[in-house]
DNA sequence: GCCAACGTTGGC
DNA sequence: GCCAACGTTGGC
């Protein structure tokens, strides 16, 4: 099993959206690493729930992968911003996992609480540069962010 | 295959 | 809104 952050500006996808669908496809995702992170993720997989471009930017939950990555259906819509004029339904270029809520924390682990933590210097979403909106996460970095939210969901 | 120009991300 | 970081594009 592995651990993954997913990050979403909540202008377009928040917390609360998730909550209110409990599971969606992760579409529109268009960068190759971020892709090829998505292609290694199995069912069950965790993944931190991340805001970015948000006030505060920070960890507001928790999500499960419950499928293999298939491909992301916006790349053959061209009325999508997503649209990929080079992707065929025989060749699709960009895939993406379904997934499914599991928890919102009660309270924001932010990114300045995530800076601030000893524990979490390695951590991918802390680099310096690291604009991925898909990242994995180590099973401690994962289990210390569920401690510093108080979360439900245990590891 | 180099690399300048350009676009995007995302914190601040 | 600024801008650093970095990915992508396309001329050569």
């Amino acid at each position: 099993m592995n651990f993954w952050l997913l990050k979403s500006e909540p202008g377009n996808y928040s917390i609360d959206d998730f909550a209110r669908e409990k599971a969606t496809d992760w579409t529109g995702v268009r960068n190759y690493q971020a892709r090829n992170f998505m292609k290694e993720m199995e069912v069950g997989d965790l993944a931190l729930f991340y805001h970015s471009n948000a006030e505060p930017p920070g960890v507001t939950g928790i999500a499960k992968i419950t499928s293999l990555a298939k491909p992301d259906r916006f790349q053959f819509d061209r009325k999508s911003p997503y649209y990929d004029a080079k992707a065929t339904r025989d060749s699709p270029i960009w895939f993406c996992p379904d997934i499914a809520f599991v928890e919102k924390f009660d309270d924001i682990v932010s990114l300045s609480a995530l800076r601030a933590s000893a524990k979490l210097k390695e951590m991918g979403v802390l680099q310096k540069g690291s604009r991925l909106s898909v990242l994995p996460v180590s099973k401690a970095h994962f289990s210390e962010v569920l401690r510093m939210a108080g979360a439900r969901s245990k590891v």
